[in-house]
DNA sequence: GACGAAAGCTTGACTACTCAAATATTTATG
DNA sequence: CATAAATATTTGAGTAGTCAAGCTTTCGTC
């Protein structure tokens, strides 16, 4: 079995740890790995809004993953929609403010977490993963 | 936000670009990540035969995920069960014959798909990642 | 400036799981 | 050796998505 293969089943069995320490981890905060990374990219836009669309490309699953995910977050007012007025089809996606503080506090569990996950390697071995995965 | 972080969410984005490019390679065979998974812990366990439990360690599923992936697969004869005399509570799970020449079909598209996946990066970078991975 | 094609989003039906509880069997202990 | 605890598996109910089809709105072209 070549290198390439071999790395692909070791990565998808490292991947599934990762998720499920990532996911305990910000259980606490009442939210997934999923919800983490949609609120993250809000945070992170230019003007804290953007189209479902994107955030699908940006989390990886597809647009009718975003609407289902976001149903639940509106209800419980951690994000908000907005529309476009020029552009009736989109529905834009915005933090509330208090979408913006739980951000803020599954972040910090967020940040340990991570430092929990890749303890064993250092910074410099972190940043090496990061370039070779970014060629991926 | 620390490289740490940043390495998990960049992660997370790949992982599921490459497991879709993994799953449509597999589709081909009617297969899926998780099944051919399954299908080679199961060629490569010294006996071809495992418990229902390791086999969920290994492919990073519970041991209910286990059950019900594998019931479609025994229902087209790709694994059959095999009792253990020595202890009843067992199933052993074993690849048959057609399990087995599926794999191995499986397998050559499994390899094309794994090398171009990584077809940016060289073995020794492989091999590099491969290393810092093992220590997650 | 009408109209077919494309973009953005949602919905219905399905798949692939998870978790907690139930069942059956084995092991350990008093 | 009886019985409590632990192990291996399955089942019921629920969650997190997928895909294909549909609706609405915009765009491109003639």
């Amino acid at each position: 079995m070549s290198p390439e293969a071999n790395f692909l089943i070791d990565h998808a069995y490292t991947t599934s740890r990762i998720n499920k320490k990532v996911d305990a981890s910000l259980s606490y905060h009442g939210i997934s790995f999923t919800e983490f990374l949609i609120m993250h990219h809000l945070f992170n836009s230019p003007l804290q809004t953007m189209r479902r669309i994107e955030l699908a490309e940006c989390v990886g699953i597809t647009a009718s993953g975003v609407t289902r995910l976001l149903a639940p977050m509106e209800k419980i007012r951690i994000v908000e929609k907005e529309s476009n007025p020029r552009d009736a089809r989109q529905s834009l996606v915005k933090l509330t403010q208090a979408g913006e503080q739980l951000y803020k506090d599954a972040l910090v569990s967020f940040e340990h977490c991570s430092k929990d996950v890749l303890a064993n390697l250092s910074v410099k071995q972190i940043d090496n993963m990061a370039n070779l995965f970014g060629k991926i």
